[in-house]
Formats: C-alpha cells, sequence, structure tokens
DNA sequence: CTTTGCTGCGTACGTTATACGCGGAGCGTA
DNA sequence: TACGCTCCGCGTATAACGTACGCAGCAAAG
C-alpha cells in the first residue's frame, strides 16, 4: 500500500524502528496511542503474569473496547513483540573497547539477569518467537558486544561468546524466577520447597549421583536473596566459571 | 481419597513414578491408556508443533472422543508433564566417577542438544512450568553429575556446572530450532534469512558493534548443518569455553 | 441378581483471539 | 459553508479452545 519498492519490511519492523511515526491528519484525534497499550500490557504481565494479558483484559484496563485496540496492533502476537522492545530499558552504558572486557560484560549479565527478574515473561515470549529484530533487545546485544571489542577474538567468536552469556543468564532467571515465588502459576500446590519433594522420590539406586547433591542441601539453600553478583551465588559462580574460560582463549590469541 | 497420611503426593508425581498402577478391575478393559496417549501427543507435537497440540485434534487421532482423555490425564498440564518425562528417552551411559569428565559431559551434552532438536517443544513447555520433577528429566540430571563425579568440586558447585551447561544446551537448541526451519510459526514471512534482514535494520552509528559482526557475514553463514560436535560450531566454540573454564578450577582444587 | 465402581462420551459453558462492518468525527477541498 | 474522504472507536459474531458435569453401559464383588 504505502510502498512498492518490492522490498517491503513486515510492518511489524518498520512501527518498530520509527518508520511509520505520524500522518494521521484525518480523523478524530486518538484516545488510544500504542504507548498507553504497550505500557499497560507491561503492567498486566508484570503484576498478574503472562497467561493474566488477554486482549480483554488489557482492553478493561485501558477503558475502552476490545477492539480498539486492533486498530494500534495489528494482533496478539505483534503487541508482544512491541512488550519485548519496550520493557528491557536502555541497556548499560559500555565503552567501544574497554580495557577490562571481563568486568564489563559480568556487569552486562548482571544487568541483564536484572531484567528477566523484573519481566520474567519475557523469557517466555522470546522462547516462542523469532530471534530478536527490535531495537530494543539489539541494543542490549550491541552493548554485550562492545564489552568485547578491544579482545583479539574474531567477530564470530565475539558473537558466540555473547550467545553463550546470554543463554546462561536466562536459565539462570528462568530458573530462579520459577524457585522464588510461585507467581504465574495458576493453581499450584504450596510448593513444599523443591528439594524436599524431590528427596521423597529420588532413591539413591536409581539416581546416584543426585542422592548425593540432594543429602548435601543444595536444593535447600536459599540462593538468590544475596546480590547476584556474589560469585558464592549459582549464578555468580557459573559465570565466572564462562568468564574463566573465554579469559584462556583471549591470553592464548593475545600471546601467540 | 487414596491415603490420608498427611504427605500425599500430588496426583501428577504418584502417576509419574509409578505408584499408582493397576488396580482397575471393576470396569471394562480400558481401550486407551496412559501411554498411548503420550505417544500420539508427542508425535503430533513433533510434525506439527506444539500450538497444534489441542485435545481435540489428540483424540481425532486417537479415535476417541476430546473427553475420553480425561480419565486418564487430569489436564492439559499433566500431559505435558508426561511428555517431557517420556520424550527424552534415555540418557547415555555414563560412569559415576569417569577419568575423562571433559569427554563425558561434552558426549552428555551434545546429546541432549540431539533431544532439542528432535523434540523442541519441550523447550517451550519447560519454560512455562516448575523445575523438572519427572524419572525422565531427573535420569539425564544425574547422568550429567556423574561425568563430573571424578572431580574434586563440591556438591554445589558440581550442581552449578550442570545447570551451567544445561541453559547453554537450551538456549542454543531454541536458537537454532528457530533458524533452521519457519516451521511452528503460523503464517511467518519467507524469512529473508535474519542477517539479511538485521543489515537492512542496523545503522553502524545506532549499532557499532553489531554492525561490525554483521559485516564480517557472522551471520550468513549456513550454521548447524554439520555435527554439532564440531569445535567450529557456534555450539561447539561455546561448549568449550565452559569445558575450559571448569577445567580451570578443576586443575587449581587439585593442585591445591 | 444386585450393587458398585470404572469406562467412554455427549453436551454445555466460559474464555480466548479476531474478522467484519457500522457510525461518527474531523480535516482538506470545493 | 458544505461536501467527502479518511481514520477512530466499537458492537457483533465466529471458531477454537480447555474442561465441568452427568449419563449409559459393562464387569467384577457382594
Amino acid at each position: 500500500m504505502s510502498e512498492k519498492t518490492g522490498d517491503e519490511l513486515p510492518r511489524t519492523l518498520e512501527v518498530l524502528w520509527g518508520r511509520r511515526a505520524g500522518r494521521r491528519t484525518r480523523g478524530p484525534a486518538q484516545a488510544l496511542s500504542l504507548d498507553r497499550i504497550v505500557e499497560a500490557a507491561i503492567a498486566i504481565a508484570d503484576t498478574d503474569g503472562l497467561p493474566a494479558l488477554s486482549m480483554a483484559r488489557l482492553a478493561e484496563r485501558l477503558g475502552c473496547a476490545t477492539m480498539s485496540l486492533y486498530r494500534h496492533v495489528a494482533n496478539k502476537d505483534e503487541l508482544q513483540m512491541f512488550m519485548m522492545d519496550a520493557a528491557p530499558g536502555p541497556p548499560p552504558d559500555i565503552a567501544p573497547a574497554p580495557a577490562d572486557w571481563r568486568g564489563e560484560l559480568r556487569r552486562w549479565a548482571v544487568e541483564l539477569v536484572a531484567v528477566y527478574h523484573r519481566h520474567p515473561w519475557i523469557l517466555h515470549l522470546s522462547a516462542a518467537g523469532p530471534p530478536p529484530m527490535d531495537p530494543g533487545q539489539l541494543a542490549w546485544m550491541d552493548a554485550g558486544l562492545r564489552a568485547l571489542g578491544g579482545t583479539p577474538l574474531r567477530p564470530r567468536e565475539k558473537m558466540s561468546v555473547l550467545l553463550l552469556v546470554m543463554h546462561y543468564v536466562r536459565g539462570d532467571a528462568h530458573l530462579s524466577s520459577n524457585d522464588l515465588r510461585a507467581a504465574p502459576s495458576p493453581a499450584r500446590e504450596p510448593s513444599p520447597a523443591y528439594g524436599a519433594l524431590l528427596a521423597r522420590l529420588i532413591t539413591p539406586e536409581r539416581f546416584p549421583a543426585l542422592a548425593e547433591i540432594l543429602d548435601a542441601g543444595v536444593f535447600d539453600e536459599r540462593d538468590g536473596e544475596g546480590p547476584r553478583t556474589d560469585p558464592a551465588t549459582h549464578f555468580g559462580f557459573g559465570l565466572d566459571r564462562i568468564l574463566d574460560g573465554v579469559e584462556t582463549l583471549v591470553r592464548a590469541r593475545a600471546g601467540a
């Protein structure tokens, strides 16, 4: 409709990247705006969980009719892409090629896990959709890559390292968001503390290694209360292992 | 109803762990069985994707009425837990304390990624539910922990290392399952190869680090065709970084 | 034989996303 | 000033979904 240049972007991306802004002059002033819709949707997902986010509930919260939303959003999938773009906020400021790449990458990871902690639903959404193509998430990737800017790694390796850290952050955030609270789960049991349940199911004959872990009380610990920067937490420990492995390669490259 | 010992397990877990087997004597021989249901559900999710798995479709495939399923399965969530228990199959055989912990852990990771490749829907399901409590998934965790059995790591550290590897495997499997095929996505565009799309959106001024990666052609590569054991793939590279980091700690512990 | 408990299943309901089309509001132009 | 075009908000309707409820029949227990 708009342009027939042959290589038109999907509508969603055009909106996401700002080409599509103001050109509504004809009709009545719009009472709804895309920003208000996305903001409200994020608020619902934050407080009541992702399953509670329906178009009807969203409209109710905004004081409009359900179908009014579809004037600003093509469908629910598109709305969710907008949510994922807006929710993370700006990434930490990282210099293009910092001397302390390890410290900067660590800082980036810690702030990213905080994002997932604030908006756990991002994990569920990005688990279902295509790889990120919105400026919000790409800005985070760019910041993470900047931390590696000064290292002698090849571009492909930088990307692999960043994905490695991202995967770990996401995995840990997912686990801890399910551990600490039984929030977004409808009609879940009072949850007798994972470890206690496992203790009643696992027999040393069948799962010897797990039984050993359980006996050591690993699952009883209430991890995640202290700051996640702490290397003593599960998260900090794993992150340091990753950084150690990357540092090994960086040093080998720098020495050669 | 059955037992009032005070500490009764959730029904789902009782079925999952085998306590609940045969005690149907009264009625007619059951034409449906839990195993058949779960098997058919897995088949649907494998071929047509998770969104295509509805109770109605499942019943149609089994040649029974929709509501008949509920005689064997409490609800859809429970069915999905059964699916996640059955789909992975048995983990690789790993000795209790292998000398080559690194090789064994690597083998475990490679086989696990193959599981996720075969059943991509496991990623979506486990992203929504509680931490795994079924014997199927716990057997995998036990096998992974066995690989670390001979190392001087503390129990808590073993668990952290295993989670680290699991998170990475899941993350990579998720990415590659979305990359290679546009399968479970309804009405997705022909997908002009992620990298090509990014190239039209990313400007070096706004995303300098990403632009550099893109210029290097990192996203153009058709990764994932070769065997995932290959250290040259994204997956193999990241996995080796992890193992390097763990090895650093193992050596430090052994030397001290 | 009667009773009891389990099977499969038909019906019905509430919730979901969303296709379609109407009425009205305001700006551009005549 | 008046017309018309365009865009907004919304009411209605539909198809698919998960599943609560209760009935009919069959087989073993009494």
